[in-house]
DNA sequence: ACAAAAGTGTTCGTTCTACACCCATGC
DNA sequence: GCATGGGTGTAGAACGAACACTTTTGT
């Protein structure tokens, strides 16, 4: 989210005018609308989802698509997306990558639009009801959405956006992004199955998870799945940073 | 490159109309202006470099800036960076991938400019000459490049393709797009070493190359060089392909 | 006491790393 | 014949993959 961090490249409006009185060697070139969507990803039970909407406008009604907006001109594709997503969602602080621009020409049909796709990661647990019902927004496990009917490109940037996190996620520790606080080994191996889309042994797993010590073993365990019940684990951010700055390189 | 593939996502322009009569979703929405900057990489010596230009006009009249230029109405933004690169080297068939979007408001001084960054990557040699002279673009080692002054954000596009060069180039065979057809097991090294900016083995490096049995040796040898002379070898891309077929994993 | 999930170690094979000497050739 | 870079193998360490039994506790 390079455009949100405060910088030279992206200091307060007040501070600038935009020189319209001379001609730019960008005068005469052609404006387009641009547009973010976000591929929101969730997880719940052992499978990663995705938050998808009924596209009301014609001649699309009814398709599923991606949750999107138009950028405007004062706010940054980055601001865009997280306005997408608080707007919808009432999240945020939530953390979002940048996945990929979309830019053929005809693919929305009634107009030239770039659309550049994100993706956030979410815990879903909290506002799962309210999304549901304010938005007619509904999850749905990622195995899934290659059967639905999606709008223009939509499921291209859901694949490319589940190649991207499939990627980072092992080399980056931002699975946490999607549990709560706390959670169990177990389901951060659910997790990690359902996004690399493969079983992980369960004691090598925890092996290689344990041993980076970013975890810290809480002294709770879970109640009601099982009657032995399982330790409760939580990722230390901190820890990780400091590790980080040491060279140490997580991987999955 | 997605948009460049002949699907249904961008059929031919003749197919298709803009319907403006009707009113649409996207109408009143704000249009702005779209550009396109390539970071040309090229391979010579024992260092990666970077092809950058003096940029023309004020106020940055003087800066080193990324060849660009703006999208056009009936054109993909691939086809834009595709366009900028056959322009500025006279090359098509060029391997080149999209790298990330810079959408701040005030990126650009002068206007509101979404601005795609791509990189390319291409063999040097045959195109050196012209380029310097038709153009005033010049070569820099990527070592270098953080102490020049480059215009608006293009320090920040370069670092970001380099980092995803950097990835890619580990685990896609896209490195010998920047070498010749024949080139020795030397070069290759280099050029890796350039890349991930570290030192590799020379044993371990040639044991693994090979052994992936991508390259076939040929019974040429360098001259000039040494006494010896190094043998030649080349990329075989339609092995890669079968092997790729059968989930062979190019790994560096 | 038993059912159900949690937790835990070892072995083996593969891969990575470090390292040094002989070879072929042009001069 | 010698100087120069080219080419090659081995041993030890680290890591990854496979695999099964005991523990805890609610009913």
């Amino acid at each position: 989210m390079l455009d949100s961090l405060p910088n030279k490249l992206n200091p307060s409006p007040v501070a600038h005018f935009r020189d319209t009185s001379t001609p730019h060697y960008h005068a005469g070139e052609i404006s387009l609308l641009n547009s973010v969507d976000c591929v929101i990803f969730g997880f719940y039970g052992t499978e990663l989802h995705v938050l998808l909407h009924r596209f009301p406008y014609a001649p699309f009604k009814g398709f599923w698509a991606l949750l999107g907006g138009f950028v405007h001109l004062e706010e940054s594709i980055d601001d865009a997306a997280r306005n997408t997503v608080e707007r919808l969602t009432g999240l945020d602080n939530v953390y979002m990558e940048q996945v990929y621009t979309f830019g053929a020409v005809y693919r929305v049909p009634t107009e030239r639009v770039i659309t550049t796709c994100y993706y956030a990661l979410i815990e879903v647990e909290p506002t799962l009801v309210k999304l549901s019902n304010d938005y007619g927004a509904t999850w749905h496990p990622i195995s899934k959405v290659g059967q639905l009917d999606l709008v223009y490109d939509h499921l291209l940037m859901f694949e490319k956006a589940l190649e991207q996190l499939r990627r980072k996620v092992r080399y980056q520790p931002i699975g946490f992004e999607l549990l709560p606080d706390k959670f169990t080994m177990l389901e951060l191996r659910n997790l990690y199955e359902s996004i690399l889309e493969r079983s992980l042994d369960k004691r090598n797993f925890s092996k290689k998870i344990l041993n980076m010590s970013l975890l810290q073993k809480l002294k709770e365990k879970q109640k009601g799945t099982s009657r032995r019940g399982a330790y409760y684990f939580r990722f230390e951010e901190k820890r990780y940073q400091e590790l980080a700055a040491k060279g140490f390189l997580f991987e999955i």
